[in-house]
Parts: structure tokens; sequence; C-alpha cells
DNA sequence: GCGTACTATATCCACATTGGATATATCCAA
DNA sequence: TTGGATATATCCAATGTGGATATAGTACGC
């Protein structure tokens, strides 16, 4: 499709919904994405460690080891944490799914049907 | 991401919602996406075309030749229409992204910022 | 200590969708 | 009949994804 400028991927957006309330790992954000929708989006691990490693180059997320402020956390654990460019990401992706649904209410599909009785 | 079940494409939504008020060419559905957007959606030729064939292919629209019932009608022109499946469909996928914002509205991303003054 | 299941991250391959370029052909006005 | 807009179709490279696989740490029972 089209626009250049702001673009994000439908994973990278569930990401940074997913770190909105605060910063989490990887495995933790895949648990997460699952249950805020329901079952309905399953980040599958290719897709939630690329996502991840596209974020942090473009500045949307930080990251840094687990061990550093938290005690018996797993080692391995890499804990990501949504920038201020990552916040105007998505919600100018928010904005943009907005403005898809209102595109979608100036056609008719959505005219309430059964209004014969 | 997920839902193999009933899977449309960014494009194919758009062709829907421009079918929906009426039937149309290939082109016309181009310039209908572009303006109904404000220019925000533009279909590449190959996406437009290309997503029309797997439309027709899923029965999501079906399509005549224009010279069949217009008359002074470009004859190059193949109309489409949607079908009751691809309403169907479409309003599905409408659905689909008012859960998606409402899961986004689930998280603090959405909440409201400066509420100092 | 040992095995095992779960947690956790990372990488690889195949597949689908897309943008953009290109090819062809028709319509219309000069 | 030349040229530009209309109209459809196909090709290629790039991107994003799902799923499989690889690797390794953690927790628990024995």
């Amino acid at each position: 499709m089209k626009d250049p400028s702001s673009r994000i991927t439908p994973a990278a957006f569930q990401i940074l919904l997913s770190l909105a309330d605060g910063q989490r790992h990887g495995y933790a954000i895949m648990q997460e994405v699952e249950q805020r929708t329901r079952g309905e989006v399953l980040l599958a691990p290719g897709t939630l460690y690329r996502s991840l490693h596209r974020l942090l180059q473009e500045g949307l997320v930080e990251s840094h080891h687990s061990a550093e402020d938290a005690s018996s956390a797993d080692s391995r654990r890499r804990v990501y944490r949504i920038t201020q460019k990552g916040v105007a990401t998505a919600r100018q992706e928010t904005q943009r799914l907005q403005r898809l649904l209102a595109s979608a209410a100036a056609t008719s599909l959505l005219d309430p049907v059964g209004t014969d009785g």
C-alpha cells in the first residue's frame, strides 16, 4: 500500500502496545499480546524477535539486561522499554486505524441491514 | 501474525470498500480509494489487479465486461461487483479492526496526556 | 548430579503481499 | 496519426510473516 513516512508493521504495533504499560522481556510480550487480544493475535518467535531488533534500530524501544535492576531475574532476559518516539509512533498508528475505520464508514458497507421491519 | 480462517489483505479490504456503493472497473477503484482515503492509500496497479484476481477466485467479487450493459463504455473495462460473501468478509474485517482498536485502548497508550492545565 | 519440561532468545527457510517498472492496448482530441 | 490519458496485466525485488530449528538457562523431582 502506501505511506512511506511512518510505516509500522502489525507485529511492531502489537509490541509497542504491549510495552505501553511498562517494560517487558520478549517472551512476556508474546504472552501479553495473546492475552490482550484474547488469542486473536499470536506473535511467532521469528516475528517477535526480528520486530524487536527493528524497533531497537529505529529507536522506538530501548533495552537492557534484566540482571541490572532485578535480583532474581532470568539472566537470559533482555528487557524492553518503549521510548517517547515509540509512544508517538504507536499513537500515529492508532490514528491511522481510526481513519481507516472512518473511511470504511464512509461507504454503505456498514449501513444497518434488516431495516425492513 | 495469525487468523488463518478469514484472512484479508489491506488492499483487498480497500477494494471491497470501494465496491460497497456500486460496481466499478479496476481503474475507477484505484481512483476511488485514493479519494476516499484522501491520498493516504494508493493502490499500485500490480497490487490492484492481482488483488482483484484473488478476490474473484475466492468469490468475494464477480465481474463482467462493461459492454454488456453500458452503451458507450470503454470496451477494455472489466466491471467488478461485490458479492454477499464479499460484504460479509468486509464486515468481518471491519470488526477485526474495531477489536484491534479496543485492544489498543486497553493499554495506557492512549490515555490523555498533558492534563496538567 | 541427572534428566526433563518450560522459559528465552535467535536464526533460517518458504511463502504471501506489495510497490514500482514495464508491456500492451484502447480511447479521445488535435 | 500522433500523443496523452485510460485500462489491464505481468514481472521483479523487497519486505513481513509463520513455523521450524538451534541453543541455552532455569526449575523441579529423583
